[in-house]
DNA sequence: CAATCATTCAATAAAGTAATTGAATGAAAT
DNA sequence: ATTTCATTCAATTACTTTATTGAATGATTG
């Protein structure tokens, strides 16, 4: 049922699906869904340059997303009549998905208390250095102001299952919480491993860190509140 | 309603996306969907090497779309019970939508006959030679069995709404017929620029290359007969 | 506990995609 | 006609993704 004959039929929804596989063109289609825009007026919403802009637009028309109308000096880009709607809601159902299954993973691997990889602080300096790993702070937001590991991200336990986009998955993830009696930094570990992330802690934490001498960052005023 | 707080979120689903966008990892997911299977079975079914088939996996299983399960020495992957049957009806009624949309667009254009960019054969035979035009044969399969352009690709009109996938977008499309007082080519050309390719026509068709002097090819048995 | 074997990792090479710049188009207004 | 102006195109550069190879992992088997 699915030999060589229905490659070129995978190769068209690939198609599709790459049209959708861009921040920018999803941004530009949640603004035109809204309304029909002008080029301009897109690019303008998007933050994008007008060149890159059309280019997008031009994307997303050629995969049957949206279509355009010529009126005046200025082309107006709308969506087509096409199933759109079902198509972003199937993606963010399965957004959510994700997110719910880490969030129940989390609470599972409370319990479940198998050992895991650490990092010592002298690889963690190295890797830091040559920039090869993500730093992740799992403490509280208060806790991550008055002091941090400097480059660390703070992503707060109880928001990683749907902050998980913040992560680059190219990079291992090394998170650190208040130490080895902490158990925060194992559970977020043991989540990001089983997600198929390279994780692994740095089991003695921020207070191992400034044992060593090594400076902290802080943070005045409260300044990265991001929206959900 | 869609400024910088959404964009992460945006972002997140332009990677979910991005995980479909490809040819293998959908058939992966089809294989997978059919029942599950081992990496070596999966690599085997979708001719894949080994290493390769288990990177787009676990692209898949980053994506949530799969999960897998350890017995003995392999390692199995099936689907996860997210929404992924919705999602890929979507991105098939969007596909579907498509098609239709062209095949309609083919019947309404024949009717309009506004004239269009033709090619002249100094131009074809440059751009020929510098390999940046697709050469489309609107004929019948019969026809160009007999002798075609070298080089042509051979989509029947009919065809073409479902076909679309086997012309590069990033190219111009020459679309030829039988002459000019055939007007398969034209509507071809009406279609492709309405879809947003860059598409003109050789008016001449092959009796206007073959009274330039010039060599077609011909296919001996009907050998490229791939499926719907 | 050494060998085997399925899978994954790491590194590199190859291909594809995106952003930027400045020039070209083509409809409308003067 | 000529100018204006929104949009697109073309060409370059930078970046990202994919394929490939061979080595590493880690669980079973003898």
């Amino acid at each position: 049922m699915s030999e060589a004959s229905s490659l070129p039929f995978f190769a068209e929804l690939a198609e599709l699906a790459r049209s959708l596989g861009h921040t920018h063109r999803l941004q530009l289609l949640d603004l035109i869904a809204q309304n029909e825009h002008s080029v301009e007026r897109l690019a303008e919403l998007a933050g994008l340059s007008l060149a890159n802009a059309s280019q997008h637009l031009q994307h997303l028309k050629r995969a049957g997303f949206v279509t355009t109308r010529r009126d005046g000096k200025r082309i107006f880009y709308r969506l087509s009549d096409g199933p759109i709607a079902p198509l972003l809601a199937a993606l963010k159902a399965q957004a959510e998905f994700n997110h719910k299954q880490l969030a129940t993973f989390i609470a599972d691997s409370r319990s479940r208390p198998d050992r895991l990889e650490a990092i010592d602080a002298e690889e963690l300096l190295r890797r830091m250095r040559e920039d090869s790993v993500t730093l992740l702070d799992v403490r509280a937001e208060t806790e991550y102001a008055v002091g941090h590991v400097p480059g660390a991200v703070n992503i707060p336990l109880p928001e990683l299952a749907r902050r998980l986009a913040e992560l680059r998955k190219d990079q291992e993830v090394i998170a650190y919480c208040r130490g080895s009696h902490c158990a925060l930094s194992a559970e977020a570990v043991r989540a990001l491993s089983a997600l198929g992330y390279k994780a692994r802690h740095f089991d003695s934490g921020l207070p191992g860190w400034q044992a060593l001498g090594l400076a902290i960052s802080s943070l005045q005023s409260s300044g990265s509140k991001a929206g959900l």
